[in-house]
RNA sequence: CGGGAUGUAGCUCAGGGCGUAGAGCAUCCGGUUUGGGACCGGAGGGUCGCAGGUUCAAAUCCUGUCAUCCCGACCA
């Protein structure tokens, strides 16, 4: 039997492969309000997996949580013209706090219209800047490590579920520093715990590197990335680190006396992953049986089904199940028994879509021989076959946490070697770059051909030169990534300008 | 906001003025099966996106409107 868990392979259309797997593995489906979703029980305790990962880490970097406002008055984003230009076009206003009944019709109360329009926040540097300008009055203060965990909301032409959305839920984490080099240290150390996360526990290979000037965050004097390649080539951004230099603080007036007693200016920084993460975790380690959850972020780790006959034996078989269950818990495996009133070939392969690490199935058989039946989702099939293990069960108790870090593993090295093996280094002019990508496709072009990343030497132009250089890249659908701090020294000319290069660029058509 | 398309059952769609609205899948019931995505029979479920118009008669034609999708524009 060939058939697979997903009516679309990703063979055949991604876009459409990548819906149903945020379908029909319960992660989040559209909701009546425009561009923003229902993050379903399933996707939930993935994002909440996330939460509890980064959380730790960002507090074992010396963050403290904390909570600012949904609403920020239109005046404080103004104050950061750069911010201001890159955020206007998409951002949510609140003009009134009243409505009221005409004639059997809800309609706005023209009377309640606010002094001062607030914004919905679509980033919050200018309200925690706010309060930093009032925080901060000595180096003393200083550094200044903040973080929160929010939704915010960003009025996106075109959404789609996890990748983009209207409204997201991220981490923002917002520092401040006496000078320039702790702040570009901080920058780069929340870089790397992006990158450590992503890698050890999404088991996402990404490549950490530097924005050029044109993807710079509005406002910073320099955006660093982590990219991640999904499974059709493009490039995902999961994460981003700025270092802000004086501009907020100038703007918000976020100063300290220095040991010297000098009225200094800060430096700031800011960074954030979102639910994208989850978009990236489905292009990256789903097939065509549905999404495949690293151990790390699945809220079940371990889910057996019972094979039940409707007949007096069962009790005996769920009674198995249970214990079975128990020990497992004991081990700190997350366990789930799925009782649930629907066929047992029904659960299995919604667990399959979902993308349960190891689904377990017993059977009469199992439990009088005292064994257990499992498939890893990670191996679900030889061929068209799927793949069924059986195991003493004292066996499979024992070696279950190995089990989950070996599949932990295998998504990674997956991951990493379609990421090694895709990151072209032999492009040699633009020309090249364009016969490599192909004309900017027509139609439906999301369904197009496998295509890479390519590595190019460039001169990091600024100002118009890059502008330049951008609108030729677009004409493909192509853009600059980012220039990877991890790169060996670069030899050649750029291919953009024929000026020295000064490092390497990865070029990638994007999400 | 421009260009294109689509709104009919929970889902995927057929029907396109002949008057009492269809299929497959899903759901529910009964039966037969079952070491694995089973089969047979039956049942429930829709004011055909919404509003107006034309007509003896509108899911069907016309106008408007809303929503969704695709392509642009937009997008740390």
């Amino acid at each position: 039997m060939s058939k697979r868990a997903l009516s679309v392979t990703r063979e055949q259309n991604f876009p459409e492969w990548y819906q149903a797997i945020v379908r029909d593995g319960d992660m989040a489906e559209t909701s009546p309000v425009r561009g923003c979703m229902i993050i379903k029980p399933w996707g939930w305790g993935v994002w909440e997996r996330i939460q509890a990962e980064l959380d730790a880490r960002i507090k074992d970097t010396g963050h403290d949580n904390c909570y600012f406002p949904l609403f920020i008055p239109m005046s404080f984003i103004a104050k950061e013209a750069e911010h201001v230009e890159g955020f206007a076009k998409e951002m949510a206003v609140v003009t009134h706090h009243r409505l009221k009944n005409e004639g059997g019709k809800l309609v706005v109360d023209p009377d309640a219209k606010l002094e001062e329009p607030l914004i919905v926040r679509p980033t919050s540097e200018t309200i925690i800047g706010d309060a930093f300008q009032r925080w901060i009055k000595s180096y003393r203060d200083l550094p200044l490590l903040v973080n929160q965990w929010a939704n915010v909301v960003r009025w996106e032409m075109r959404t789609r579920l996890f990748l983009r959305t209207t409204e997201f839920l991220w981490q923002e984490g917002h520092t401040a520093h006496a000078d320039r080099d702790d702040a570009v240290a901080e920058t780069l150390k929340m870089l790397e715990v992006y990158r450590t996360f992503a890698e050890d526990v999404l088991a996402m290979p990404v490549v950490a590197g530097e924005k050029p000037p044109n993807e710079r965050f509005p406002g910073a004097d320099n955006t660093y990335s982590i990219e991640a390649m999904m499974q059709d080539g493009k490039a995902l951004q999961a994460g981003t680190s700025h270092y802000l230099g004086t501009h907020f603080a100038e703007a918000q007036n976020i100063q300290f006396q220095n040991a010297q007693g000098a009225l200094t200016h800060c430096h700031t920084t800011s960074w954030g992953v979102s639910t994208r993460l989850i978009g990236g975790v489905i292009m990256t380690h789903g097939d065509d049986d549905g999404l495949r959850l690293p151990p790390m972020i699945a809220p079940r780790q371990i889910v057996i089904v019972p094979m039940l006959r409707e007949k007096p034996e069962d009790a005996e078989l769920i009674e198995y199940c249970k214990s079975l269950e128990k020990e497992l818990k004991a081990a700190g495996i997350r366990t789930l028994v799925d009782l649930k009133l629907t066929k047992s070939a029904e659960k299995r392969w919604n667990w399959v879509r979902r993308g349960a690490p190891v689904i377990v199935e017993i059977g009469g058989r199992d439990a009088t021989g005292g064994n257990v039946t499992f498939m890893r989702r990670d191996r679900l099939r030889d061929g068209d076959k799927v793949i069924s293990n059986t195991k003493p069960r004292a066996d499979f108790v024992a070696e279950a946490p190995a089990l989950l870090k070996e599949i932990q593993s295998t998504l990674y090295s997956e991951a990493k070697a379609r990421l090694d093996s895709n990151i072209i280094t032999n492009i040699k002019s633009f020309k090249e770059l364009e016969e490599y990508f192909g004309p900017a496709a027509e139609g439906d072009d999301e369904a197009g051909a496998f295509k890479g990343w390519v590595r190019v030497p460039w001169s990091r132009p600024e100002g118009a030169a890059l502008d330049a250089i951008a609108d030729k890249l677009k004409a493909l659908k192509l853009t600059i990534r980012n220039a990877p701090l991890a790169q060996e020294a670069v030899a050649g000319a750029c291919l953009f300008t024929g000026e020295p290069a000064k490092e390497y660029v990865l070029i990638a058509r994007a999400y």
